[in-house]
DNA sequence: GCCGAAGACTAATACGTATTAGCATTCACG
DNA sequence: CGTGAATGCTAATACGTATTAGTCTTCGGC
């Protein structure tokens, strides 16, 4: 058996049809441009020889020759198929997908990035990014230094999520928590509350940043509006503190502090909503396990997916004008831990 | 601004440092043999060179030179990220990421490949594979000629799961149903059972013939071993059928068709494992919602996926000799639905 | 019968890297 | 001081495709 039998080429099907390369090339490219143009009986020829033999064009030849791919680069800074956050992430990629299916392009994982301090790097020694015709990044939090790095490149990307400017303004898909949140507020002092508390992780991306900017802009009509980082307190505390303020409804941005805070209310013997309020920003990132169905909003994570690659698609052929940047909207849910003062 | 500013490629480098392209490959590729020597100023200037420029090496360029990519491709035959069987392909996917991060490559997922009749075809008019050194396959149903094209056009596989001989041997990574099946007959055996009845879904498929097999080759011993298609039969038909027969105990291969049965037996006022046993034969492939601990066997689906990639990294570097399969045991699971007749 | 214009192709080259044969130059040694 | 070997590098070419400039036929029209 021989080691590997070279695979047919544009070469081979010409000596076969017995025409020369670049009329194998024109052939397959259909090109029928005023100053290109291929007898039937030729093309014919060309089309049998090609069937016969089932030469499939060496993509990678063709990315050399002319200037695409037809791949997308997805760059995950956590892993692609994590366990932990899979259930968070797994809706981006089920977009993305969809619309790579739908526009006819193969997806690359970059899996081979090393991790530096515990953290995936776009850029390293054998960077492979150009694989690609341009790249999604999804994460969490991602570096500031090689957005920077990629505006400069010129390298066609987007974020999936909002981005603040990094040497130039990012292009981005992301979620409009700031409106979403304000529309909470909103319904919240609806209902009669006047007494808010935010309840943040402390982190600063920006999707945390955007939060937070929502309800300290809807909710300066309240009587009392406060912020407290819970970051590494206990449930007890938080409860222990927000009824000493007298707070009835708490927004509350980690789905598992929520989680926690209803089942320490419920154990002190008091209900949600009726003594407290519990408000959700958005879905768990790690899986959770709780039957309460908690009023908040949805991220329209699949939806994100899908226009990230349409956003990336228009960069790279350059039919985008201008820098792109899209916040969808977020979908209030009216879950059961929303009541009245 | 500039439309696309032109990569740096290893001429421009060259010019730099003042040395050839090919001195610059040389240096880039660590390259020290016998016959090939770099002064180690020359080296320096050019790494120099390197590093002020943020040079890349373009791997499109550097796969058509040289042989390999350092991509593997992934053809899933459903969507990769399933909503419904997405809780089935997971764990294999993150074992292929697991593996493929190790050895440091990309995957390349085939999204591009159209949908006919249902089910993505390998080859078609744009045949993509080749972007990747070789591919594994994952799915419930292969298409035996696209096997047979791929054996003899010579191109690097795996397939997920035991496959039957196409045009040659198919190099895979399985699950051992045959023996974990078996074990559970010999347990079922061992508590007492006489009266076996192996319930199938009525396919085809490899993973189903190999548990079949399993069964037929232990229960032999067996005073009645039967075999029922459960396909399209109800629930309350299937146990009618069961009871009238005095099976003591149900292998069950559609784990949907466990639950349902379970639920069916209870409602009629018997009591699983008492009045009857029912073992299932592998993780559920669709979500089934259910709190019934059963006793069968856990697929060693993440495993699966990453020797998958061990695999085909052998083939495609030719270390791997001879035909590549193997059958990894499935893990036997003690759950509360096994009992003696 | 000559000219211009289609029409149907091909030769040549570019894309960016890896590899190999081979060319200078220096060096060791008899 | 002449010879062979070692050293350090470059020129040339291959990889497979896309594109463009250009070549060679026809053929219509006058």
């Amino acid at each position: 058996m021989p080691a590997t039998p070279r695979r047919v080429t544009q070469r081979d099907i010409a000596r076969l049809a017995g025409v020369s390369q670049a009329t194998v090339s024109l052939v397959l490219n259909n090109r029928a441009d005023a100053d290109v143009r291929i007898a039937p009986e030729t093309r014919d020829r060309v089309l049998r020889a090609i069937a016969e033999t089932g030469y499939a064009a060496d993509p990678v030849a063709r990315r050399l020759a002319s200037r695409f791919n037809r791949i997308i680069g997805v760059f995950t800074y956590e892993p692609a198929f994590p366990s932990g956050s899979r259930d968070f992430f797994h809706p981006f990629l089920l977009g993305i997908e969809d619309y790579a299916e739908r526009v006819g392009c193969d997806l690359l994982l970059f899996t081979s990035a090393p991790v530096v301090d515990g953290r995936r790097r776009i850029f390293h020694q054998d960077n492979r990014l150009r694989l690609a015709d341009g790249c999604i990044l999804l994460g969490r939090e991602i570096d500031g230094a090689e957005l920077s790095r990629l505006n400069r490149d010129g390298f066609p990307y987007v974020a999936v999520g909002r981005r603040d400017d990094a040497g130039g303004p990012v292009p981005y898909v992301g979620a409009d928590y700031a409106t979403a949140v304000g529309d909470l507020v909103g319904l919240a002092l609806a209902r009669g509350h006047r007494r808010l508390a935010y309840l943040n992780m402390g982190t600063t991306a920006e999707s945390s940043e955007d939060r937070r900017r929502g309800f300290v802009a809807s909710a300066t009509a309240a009587d009392s509006a406060r912020h407290l980082t819970t970051a590494a307190q206990d449930a007890e505390a938080i409860l222990d503190d927000l009824l000493a303020d007298r707070t009835t409804v708490a927004f509350v941005e980690d789905f598992a502090t929520a989680v926690a805070l209803e089942l320490a209310t419920r154990r002190r013997g008091l209900t949600v909503p009726g003594d407290l309020s519990i408000l959700t920003l958005g879905d768990p990132t790690v899986p959770v396990p709780t039957d309460i169905a908690f009023t908040g909003f949805r991220i329209p994570r699949e939806e994100m997916g899908r226009q990230s690659v349409e956003v990336l698609t228009g960069v790279i052929d350059g039919s985008a004008d201008g820098v792109q940047q899209r916040l969808l909207p977020c979908e209030l849910v009216e879950g059961d831990t929303l009541g009245s003062p």
